[in-house]
DNA sequence: CTTGGGTCCTGTGCGC
DNA sequence: TGCGCACAGGACCCAA
């Protein structure tokens, strides 16, 4: 699944396209997702502009002109393409599109008054949407529970000590919970541990605070470098096909099992372990 | 409360 | 070339 620097980059590309723009048409494919979509959820979103589009932890969040707001997941397999129209300036009314692409995990398909085609994939249907009443959406459940934001000030070492103090867990384990720090997923994770040379199974209780400084410096470092990436990727696909879920970037460790480890490449050796369900990857010599 | 394991769903890539 | 299996970036739920 696209991680807090994928979706941000989807937002970004999104946002263009949406912020201020008016849904003219709005087609759910299937009835659901994930879960089942709301009963009214075309109909509610058909005539909305959407004033704002943010991200929190790894959801979208569209804030319309209604009392709900449309939130997105992306879950592990989702993606959206923007597909724009053309011969617009020529105001002919006669719009071509990007020939229409895979139909058969198009499941959702925004078209906005300006006629741009805003498509959701998911083969997998681990995403899902909801429209969630924007009043009270910080006290939704999805919402409550969130950790803080890793790039904001909120997020430091003094709250990971607290956060971490007495588990047993690895911090592997630990910076995977959304409660924790929200946002994270498997690969920025074993990137991060990486990065400060923290061993990913042993107790998080036991880390050092100066060594969970360093923990937050990479984390943040990692994140920032991954958007923009991010960002540069979608300059380049601006151009081609509009798509927009994840992206190729250089990873250190992640799915790297046997090469050589960056911090010290005649030393280490990138290895791979299964915990809690998950592949961990990781330096032996280094991460420590 | 903490922890580990199973679950949703489909596609891809590997070894034989 | 075909087949079966392991595995995939998330997050919830439940049992011990």
């Amino acid at each position: 699944m696209p991680e807090l620097p994928e979706v941000e980059t989807v937002r970004g590309g999104l946002a263009p396209v949406l912020e201020g723009h008016r849904l003219a048409r709005v087609e759910a494919r299937r009835p659901d997702l994930r879960f089942p979509l709301p009963e009214n959820f075309v109909q509610v979103l058909t005539g909305a502009i959407v004033t704002r589009l943010e991200r929190r932890a790894k959801y979208l969040l569209a804030a319309l002109d209604r009392e709900d707001t449309l939130v997105m997941h992306l879950g592990m397999s989702g993606r959206f393409e923007i597909a724009h129209p053309e011969g617009v300036a020529e105001r002919l009314g006669q719009f071509h599109y990007a020939p229409e692409p895979d139909a058969k995990h198009a499941h959702i398909v925004f078209t906005t008054e300006e006629g741009a085609r805003v498509t959701y994939y998911d083969p997998r249907r681990f995403g899902y949407m909801a429209l969630v009443n924007t009043a009270t959406l910080h006290l939704h459940p999805w919402f409550a529970g969130l950790g803080p934001e890793p790039l904001s000030d909120d997020f430091d070492a003094t709250r990971l000590k607290s956060a971490f103090k007495d588990r047993k867990q690895g911090p592997k384990t630990l910076l995977l919970d959304q409660r924790i720090v929200a946002g994270l997923g498997n690969i920025y994770v074993c990137e991060a541990l990486n990065r400060a040379r923290i061993s990913p199974f042993k107790p998080a209780g036991g880390i050092s605070k100066p060594r969970l400084e360093k923990l937050v410096t990479e984390i943040r470092a990692v994140l920032t470098e991954a958007i923009a990436a991010g960002g540069s990727t979608l300059r380049d696909f601006a151009q081609t096909d509009g798509a927009l879920g994840y992206f190729q970037h250089r990873f250190r460790v992640y799915d790297r099992e046997g090469e050589p480890c960056a911090n010290d490449p005649s030393v280490g050796v990138i290895a791979r372990k299964v915990q809690a369900g998950r592949s961990t990857f990781y330096c032996p010599a280094c991460q420590t």
